[in-house]
DNA sequence: CCATTTTAGTTAGCTGCCTAACTATTAGCC
DNA sequence: GGCTAATAGTTAGGCAGCTAACTAAAATGG
């Protein structure tokens, strides 16, 4: 998440007086979201930090990651019914991550060009690519991911599991009602 | 918030399939970290929409509601006991925004472009810039402000006043966590 | 069966974020 | 007073996001 408002966030007070001048301000959502976004930042940037280290961000991470899971061997244990099965395209790849082709076009690219990743083109629909890990990228990932795990579980260390659950069910409360409205936003336009 | 890991997150089945591969994963800490983000990002994204129809970023918008508060009329009702009084400088932006002084360079540069702001170089210390205003860039302002609080209420708006509390309590948790294990990376470098 | 439409991917050009290196000015200290 | 340090801001160059416009290939349908 990028710039955010602010970094010390207002105190409730401020909120309150607020009110005074602005009457469709509701200080209590208002703090809600500055708190949630300020704290997703922080978040976001402890882990980020973590696999700087390793030459990847987010959105590399996360392509790398979307790719290990399809290409996990298909184990009877199972597991890989999170993801139907099939080759990655980038257009898939881009809907999974949420973000455009575009943007997934530049991200194979660095990736590829780092050697942690292929692109072939499909023999059936030249149209298409797949995306596959080499072995460098799979190598790649399972250094990182203990470290990312455990960058997690730390961040979190303070909250109860309790508290988590909680917290979760709260957030897809917001999730579910932020979602719709997107939708509502997509389709206006 | 940039690329998510994914758009749909696994479901906690997948999470506890997954322990068995990689001790180190806590999995309801993985499941609040992704919800955490997913619906940080959602919520942004909402917001920014709303604005974003106007013209305005996330960041523009918070380096002119910086301003705003800065060189509001110092009313003796108060509310602005919220930020030292004084000049606004780029790198007084930078710091309460959370960014470089670089990155808000090229934020002043688009605001000046639009007219949304003006820089004038201090006649004390001629290093120093200070960043104001324009009556342009205020009237912008107090046209978003009213639909900006609206959304903020409206995507709260599934939350009882009880639970936005715990939320934000629960967030701060994090957050205050999460600021601590920042400083430490920092002073690791 | 050929023209149109749709689809997959890329390219070009914008914003906003970063780091590192640079310029200009001030402050500090013999 | 005049080096040297530190400070304010900008510049240069990279990455990751976006939209819009493009190319190539496949699907559709008259």
């Amino acid at each position: 998440m990028p710039l955010l408002l602010l970094k010390d966030l207002p105190r409730y007070e401020c909120l309150l007086e607020a009110v005074k001048k602005f009457p469709d301000l509701d200080p209590s959502a208002c703090d809600v979201f500055l708190n949630l976004l300020r704290t997703g930042d922080e978040v976001f940037r402890v882990t980020e930090n973590n696999y700087a280290r390793h030459g990847l961000s987010q959105g590399r991470f996360g392509v790398l990651m979307l790719l290990k899971k399809r290409s996990a061997p298909a184990t009877a244990e199972g597991g890989e019914h999170c993801l139907p099965a099939g080759p990655l395209t980038p257009a898939a790849l881009a809907e999974a991550a949420g973000v455009t082709r575009a943007t997934m076009t530049g991200l194979i690219d660095t990736l590829e060009r780092d050697g942690l990743v292929k692109r072939v083109r499909d023999a059936h629909d030249r149209r298409m690519m797949s995306v596959n890990l080499t072995p460098k990228g799979r190598k790649l990932l399972e250094k990182i991911l203990p470290s990312h795990f455990r960058a997690m579980a730390g961040i979190m260390s303070p909250l109860k599991e309790s508290e988590r659950k909680t917290l979760v069910s709260l957030l897809n409360k917001i999730l579910q009602h932020a979602s719709t409205l997107s939708l509502a936003q997509a389709k206006r336009d």
